[in-house]
DNA sequence: CGCTTAGTTATGTCTGACATATGGTTGAGG
DNA sequence: CCTCAACCATATGTCAGACATAACTAAGCG
């Protein structure tokens, strides 16, 4: 039943993140997520280590691994007499999967959260649609073709919509050709999850998208760059008015920083 | 600036990547340069964490840590029993300030890899620019003052014109207020300090770049944000045409991924 | 009063062992 | 001979206890 030489990649593996079972996964999503939601203050503190391994009954290894997942995201700074700090939100790595999943889960101030989150997409993605139109191959656009079909086929729930939704809008931003764009692709994910997860209840079916959609997989079939420009801003545009409606009405408040 | 005998050119606090020095960041150096470099390929094995141990004369536990390091950017996936793997680059945390310092440092398809670094920038800067003429504070327009007059200050000297360059774009994507938009700071910083490396050799001073700096810091100031999209752009094209006649002439060709 | 020096403390590192799951191998059964 | 189940080897996962090292604190000395 394998498929023998054709790697088929993902597809049953989802994008993997930390192990949130294991110990050092488990215990990094719980400080993680502490830090991410403000209880450990911008420059300052953090429990020691032996009172970690405390904590959560674990040896102090595991923590020790905990805390350096979390310093590869940004997130904690140890130095070598006094403990181990949570660094300022500018160091935090905000396109990581797992720093947007504990953000969005902790939900703090979820409407800012979800105005920046498409704004950055309005920034990317359009400007990727075009990209993709003029630099994809046979193979990624097969990618795309493919997520495609399976949005029409599952159109009738969101629940199920929502794969093959993120799967095509990953997809153009790997048919860019161009990694660092591609690295959107957990902020999209983590967008679309939080968009369905809010909209789900407010609407029925996801039909009206699909045309949308169509039209940006056109675009980029026929090699017409500006097209699918235009056409993904169609699609973000609609999603930004959605969004508009469904988040609290204190959503659309300009953003007022100190 | 980063393996050298520890000069500390300019002091201690500033963007903490791993600790080099210390045996795990040492270890997920070694390690994550292998992988990007292409030693280790994509889905397939990578040395046993006793056989690191002893590769690298360190203790298994801070094989262990390096290994969490790595995993933390999508370098590496352990499973159970048979061993650790390399991930497919579609994985990699390629925004990731050490990912990008490991690819540069082991510059493989350099060119490409410059065409694409600006490509994303000429994406995501003229946007930020625009947005942070809308949603600049007093505080973070003071930074971008402040970078801009530590460029005029050192423009005779390439070496150290480039710091305060950097701190210019960073301040412009602290500016727009959007975190995800403010994620993109390790890339402009690794673009332009690879920048300055290849075109050192071949151009005197930077003064003509500081009138360009100071339209968009202009424009930002009087908040006209399609001035600051367009003064970005400007300055944009002018380093993308030195770019290109700095680099090998094969920097024109079409990449073309299989 | 300032400088040096000693002590405290948390991270950093090491050793050695056991637990666990999984891939490969082997043997039983069809 | 082939299929499938049980077994075993192996690499990661976890644990415990110990020592090394550096940095912050404070006492001691000039």
């Amino acid at each position: 039943m394998s498929t023998l030489t054709t790697p088929t990649t993902w597809e049953a593996e989802k994008v993997r993140m930390v192990n949130k079972a294991s110990g050092a996964g488990r215990i990094a999503e719980q400080i993680g997520s502490a830090i991410v939601s403000g209880v450990y203050r911008p420059d300052q503190l953090v429990p020691g280590e032996i009172e970690l391994s405390r904590r959560f009954q674990a040896s102090r290894p595991v923590v020790r691994e905990a805390l350096k997942l979390l310093s590869a995201k940004g997130l904690i700074d140890s130095r070598k007499r006094a403990g181990t700090r949570a660094r300022s939100r500018e160091a935090w790595h905000m396109l990581d999967a797992d720093v947007l999943a504990w953000r969005l889960k902790t939900g703090k101030a979820e409407p800012k959260f979800v105005f920046d989150l498409l704004q950055a997409r309005t920034v990317i993605e359009p400007a990727a649609a075009a990209m993709a139109a003029l630099n994809h191959t046979a193979r990624t656009l097969k990618l795309i073709e493919a997520a495609f079909a399976d949005m029409e086929v599952s159109v009738h729930d969101r629940a199920l919509f929502v794969e093959p939704d993120i799967r095509f809008h990953r997809a153009i931003l790997i048919a860019t050709g161009n990694d660092f764009i591609a690295a959107f692709g957990a902020l999209i994910e983590t967008a679309l999850g939080a968009f369905v997860r809010i909209a789900s209840r407010h609407e029925g079916a996801p039909a009206p998208s699909v045309p949308l959609h169509r039209d940006i997989l056109a675009a980029i079939c026929r090699r017409d760059a500006e097209g699918a420009r235009a056409a993904m801003l169609v699609l973000l545009n609609r999603t930004s008015r959605n969004a508009e409606r469904n988040v609290v009405r204190q959503g659309s408040r300009k953003p007022k920083r100190h």
